[in-house]
DNA sequence: TATAATCATGTTAGCGCTAACGGTAGCGTT
DNA sequence: AACGCTACCGTTAGCGCTAACATGATTATA
């Protein structure tokens, strides 16, 4: 595999190497007439720079990482998408890694993005406890969260609003006249999980509705771990009359319980889940949730990124997108 | 960001460079005294080595390409978690790109990877046409495709049985007594939906049925090409009662059109769908399918990828993953 | 007409690492 | 005593490119 290089360009046309140089770069002043002449000979010879060789000289890669917990989880799939597509237009690369939920892999794979000298790198839903967090994310100057605050290390952070849309859902359900309203919150390390939580709080409180600690519990983010919570939930507390789940895999798993347990949603209880996936619009009944902008986040965070590889400010900055409340069958 | 180098941490450690190379390689011999006192150096000053040095020196980069038409699509967001987990195991790096279905962006990836000069590339349901693909794939020596054959040009593959899955399907609607069973075929590029025709066609051809062009239509590979290219079906021949949907989305959107013309599933029509993707089990009624290896293709790709990196043989190999039938109610 | 300001190119010195080879000391062998 | 072998470590020469400066030729400026 022996590869034309920019020395063999330049030695063929006559000219020398940083003369190729400008013409690939578009950089620099060159003569019409000279550029022609390399172009012809690049073409000719079929000459492809080499990314390595340019990196190690500019101190950068045009590469960036993402790490999400879960590719094959559809909210994760979106967003990645959203990152790939945002960053396709500016020329850059992903690194894709899914961490399967392992901290421990999340961590290795800072590590190794690091080896790669990514220009900066997104983080989504990270399962690691802060102290790692900060201490894997020194080492990166350019960062950006996704579903966890930045605060204090001095990362980007895109969000979507929890709070507000836990608040919608759960006063959807106190409007219907819920008293007994659980919530499936999700995993307890889960950023979003606590936002939504508190959305869930705030509006029992203003709504004079005493807090039940046993109508809350968390589970894994899927609809197995809904199905085995909601399981776990209704045996302790067969008065419950409404659930909101912590995203629609969940309620999926929830509604498979109620569906086994011969509970009807929405008469006998009302379910509600979180993000709008594709499946959430499928099911049956089809599930009231808020609908993330997932794709957007992703958008959104790359853009961040850039922002912050190419020097402008934000230092901890945020961006909070909405969400939008959405009613279907399974809580009218 | 001045960073460390191996030349800091040499002259810190009183070693060469190449003593310190041999350590962090763990390759070649150092006595364990040195060693120690290198690790402990590398360790102190936080050293972390540059890969894109290493692999301009190497020629090796650690990281393969991975192409999908469309990153959020379960089906492929699946296969890329196949792809993402084996390569973790074997400590390469995934760049990600999500062609958005178009071939021309696919062409440009396929040359940034050069540029970037991973050590493979596997792409996933190309919708290039072949001497497109020919051309691009040349310019890499290692080379896997996923849903589509390799033949003349020297890449591996990796595919599912999609034509004894669409046997499966059709045999299953001809013994159940269907005549007028419609296909909706996918894109017109697309090798398995070739594949899945045939097995249509050779099931009909043996159960002496006789072909009938209007009852075979491409359509988008998503819910709402299934939806549409279903209502132009239906209407044009409405005395259709079974109908093999390319993948299970297509059926998701033909279910929808069923529902909104009032005609019954499986009562009135059968319906059944390819993947096995998770919704296919959740939507009313959940779909009779085809459960293809997703993860495991994604899998299978990359290590068939990695041996062609370690140059052991295989040149055109292929390998074909067996599906499995599964009945469900939209057609029992 | 001398001077500066452009333009168009070339030269030099790395970027941070490793392959390939070279050297040395210490040991055993005959 | 001479030789070879092995373990250990160093030196050299790149990998393929670009930043930064240098050069010469041309053109504008006073």
């Amino acid at each position: 595999m022996n590869r034309v290089t920019m020395a063999d360009v330049a030695r063929e046309a006559g000219v020398s190497l940083m003369t190729v140089s400008r013409v690939i770069n578009e950089k620099g002043d060159v003569s019409d007439d000279t550029r022609q002449r390399v172009l012809t000979v690049v073409e000719r010879m079929d000459y492809r720079p080499s990314g390595i060789a340019r990196s190690l000289a500019t101190h950068r890669t045009g590469t960036i990482g993402l790490v999400v917990p879960d590719i094959s989880n559809p909210f994760f799939a979106d967003v990645a998408r959203g990152v790939a597509d945002a960053a396709y237009l500016e020329n850059y690369s992903v690194f894709l890694c899914s961490s399967d939920e392992e901290p421990e892999r999340e961590l290795e794979f800072v590590a190794s993005l690091e080896e790669k000298r990514v220009d900066g790198l997104i983080v989504c839903s990270s399962r690691l406890p802060r102290q790692d967090l900060t201490v894997a994310l020194t080492r990166h100057t350019n960062v950006v969260l996704i579903n966890r605050r930045a605060n204090d290390l001095g990362a980007g952070a895109v969000l979507a609003d929890d709070e507000a849309g836990a608040r919608m859902i759960v006063e959807h359900f106190v409007r219907r006249g819920h008293k007994n309203i659980a919530l499936l919150a999700g995993p307890s390390a889960s950023y979003s999980g606590k936002a939504r939580l508190s959305g869930y709080r705030s509006v029992l409180e203003t709504s004079g509705i005493a807090w039940q600690p046993d109508l809350v519990r968390h589970c894994a983010p899927t609809a197995d771990g809904g199905a085995e919570a909601a399981e776990a939930l209704l045996t302790k507390r067969p008065d419950i009359t409404a659930l909101f789940c912590y995203n629609d895999l969940v309620a999926v798993g929830a509604l498979r319980t109620c569906t086994s347990r011969s509970l009807e949603v929405p008469a006998r209880i009302a379910i509600a889940g979180f993000d709008d996936i594709a499946i959430a619009a499928l099911v049956n009944p089809p599930l009231t949730t808020c609908r993330v902008p997932r794709y957007d986040i992703g958008v959104q965070a790359n853009r961040l990124l850039l922002n912050q590889i190419n020097s402008e400010p934000c230092n901890g900055c945020e961006t909070i997108l909405p969400v939008e409340f959405v009613v279907r069958a399974s809580a009218p």
